[in-house]
DNA sequence: CGAAAAGTTGAAAATGGTCAAGTACGGTGG
DNA sequence: CCACCGTACTTGACCATTTTCAACTTTTCG
């Protein structure tokens, strides 16, 4: 698999490296906690497990030839990721922060304490949506897309902190960094949302009305 | 359902009219028949029955509020669609061509003749495919791997029918008629394939290998 | 404090969309 | 059989949006 080093090569800080976690135990279902930064799996490896996401916040992604990364999907508290169709990862999967992961082995097992099918059709709902959302909206919208579905992961605060850097959203909207930065730029400029602290990461949604009239 | 309408208005011939069909009884899974231009389900419909193709050719889509049609993939012989994440359809489906079709109850049944797992991962696996392909490659580039599938699905022969029309290869690709004409004609000119019959549907692979090349 | 990383901004370039015109084809009716 | 019409497809010119490239600011971290 040549693209995982590429993939380290390019989004994992050095200091890092290759240290995607070696297999869990399929039997022991032990919740486990991964570092900011790290790999949880990677393109190329057995997909026998499926993890829920406890604490923290996790990115998938794939790589595409040109060394190009396309984020499929953010996973917060509660939400499955690391199904897969066939015997082999095709993604990646990396801890943005901390996290506390609950992995569940799908080897074997007649029954298991969660449903596949009804984690794959979400998924599926999901990644079809997202196709629409991609392929038709503009830039601010898909940036507003993305707006809406943070500040829905915080209800009943108007203010939270985006886990991800410019380069995730950008990566997940199917942007560049610079179109990323300019519609936030656009947001604030228009009174919609309100940006400060460490690295502009703290989302103040000042009309959620045009915020949503923006995502629609 | 309001888009029922507009996706009738839109994009069904007017003698058409809204002819979707009626649900079929659950038990009954006795293979139909479905003239070109139909209505298979639609959206809002209840979604209890999932369809295999037989023969023919199937076009799922959904419609966005403005009423852009988004094709969210073409189905061939032995591909199933109408699997679904809630109780209802969040899309439609429509024959392209005269079809045959065997539909499957799912409702209740204990054990099904067929793998729903299997079926939503594959289909899983294509969105997140086609994400990537869709949001990434360039107008020339996704018109190249459209042709490619369609050549992929005519295995032995190098020169086919396409059964879509340009608007159908369009809204399935994420672009406007004119930019998939210049494509067509981009690959013409360039020596990849050659075009002629009516309404210049028929394909000839003529440079496979640069096809491919582009199409990666 | 200084270097590296992350984010923002501006100007030029590329890509695809829009609008408008023109061509080819199939079906209908004289 | 041919003229006509409507649809599907193509092509050209122009325009809008986003990317690219570059510079600059801010933040983070050793």
């Amino acid at each position: 698999m040549t693209t995982l080093n590429q993939a380290v090569d390019r989004h994992l800080p050095a200091s890092t490296g290759m240290d995607f976690m070696e297999q869990r135990k399929p039997t022991s279902s032990t919740a486990f906690k991964v570092r900011a930064g790290q790999g949880i799996y990677c393109e190329g490896q057995r997909a026998n497990v499926i993890y829920q996401v406890q604490s923290g916040a996790v990115r998938v992604y794939r790589l595409m030839q040109n060394g190009q990364r396309h984020i499929l999907s953010f996973y917060g508290p509660e939400e499955w990721f690391g199904l897969q169709d066939g015997p082999f990862h095709d993604d990646f999967a990396e801890a943005i922060c901390d996290c506390q992961l609950q992995p569940f082995s799908i080897g074997g097992l007649p029954t298991l304490p969660v449903n596949l099918l009804g984690i794959a059709l979400t998924s599926l709902a999901y990644a079809n949506s997202r196709q629409l959302m991609i392929v038709r909206q503009s830039a601010l919208e898909r940036v507003a897309v993305f707006m809406k579905e943070m500040a829905d992961r915080h209800p009943g605060v108007n203010e939270f902190e985006l886990v991800m850097s410019r380069a995730d959203i950008a990566d997940y909207l199917g942007l560049t960094v610079e179109s990323v930065a300019r519609s936030f730029t656009k947001l604030r400029t228009s009174g919609i949302i309100r940006l400060h602290g460490r690295g502009q990461r703290y989302v103040r949604i000042v009309n959620a009305d045009a915020l949503a009239a923006l995502s629609m």
